[in-house]
DNA sequence: CTTGAACCTCCAGTAGCTAGAGGATGTAAG
DNA sequence: CTTACATCCTCTAGCTACTGGAGGTTCAAG
């Protein structure tokens, strides 16, 4: 039996965001002792580890719950998982074509700028007239 | 004099936007009507539309915030401004790196599925068994 | 039995908005 | 001059995914 803080630390979670998951249901609502303290086995464990492996993958939490769901039900069909797999290769890949474009914008800020006094700064310059770049960029909701 | 919904058509702004921006100061308190309506001028305008588009490149509030304030002081230096373009670059950077680390991560899980049945998903494999992947990545706080 | 680390709940705050309730104002047409 | 109605006002709450802290309790070791 695992205390939270116990499984906080095996799976690099904060105490807090545990509780956090079962509170948004993520996390099933683990036994308890008679002193109210939450105790965990290792299909907690797993799951958890599931959880935060989706994170650092990038995963939302709805889409995590989809996952889990179709984790435990092995006999269906593993498309939907793969088309949430799609879907997340999709944002990233777009999240990193926007980036793209501010990068170029953001180096030719930068290399423009000749270093004087902030009247004539290119940086500068550029945010005041939106006519002065050069790629189109929307970062903005992100 | 411009209303608060003109300047935000203008501007590609939600209205709520606008005074959000004023409330957490980085638009002015501007003119009211005698029923005390914002009434906005062109300074405003060109505020908002710098503001705008320091989002667009991805700057923080704050970052924002040190940039108006840089080009309110047109005889300071312009290193500043420079400074905080290349922090903003590096993170653009950073970021895209951890995007590419993903995105080869899921393109392998997606990959490697051969489209059964759950049980054998490998999208749902490499998310339970994290020494599955091939690559380090740390999405989350990103 | 005592000590101290770890646990508990509840509340508030982070970034950057966004949405909606419920009511006032401004403007153009009749 | 009145009426209609779009737009404005303030205020509150909600979103994502946590994080931190206050104030108090429980557990395990010594």
């Amino acid at each position: 039996m695992l205390t939270i803080g116990t499984l906080a630390k095996k799976t690099g979670t904060k105490v807090q965001t545990i509780r956090y998951y079962e509170q948004v249901g993520l996390m099933p609502e683990p036994g308890r002792t008679e002193g109210g303290q939450r105790r965990y086995g290792d299909t907690e464990l797993d799951r958890l580890a599931f959880i935060r492996h989706a994170r650092q993958l990038g995963f939302g939490l709805d889409a995590i719950r989809e996952l889990l769901d179709l984790s435990d039900h092995p006999d269906r069909p593993c498309e939907e998982a793969d088309a949430i797999a799609r879907r997340q290769l999709r944002q990233v890949e777009q999240r990193m074509a926007r980036l793209e474009a501010l990068k170029t914008e953001l180096e030719r800020m930068i290399h423009e700028c000749s270093g004087g006094r902030t009247a004539d700064c290119q940086v500068l310059t550029v945010l005041r007239d939106h006519s002065e770049c050069l790629t189109e960029h929307d970062e903005i909701g992100a």
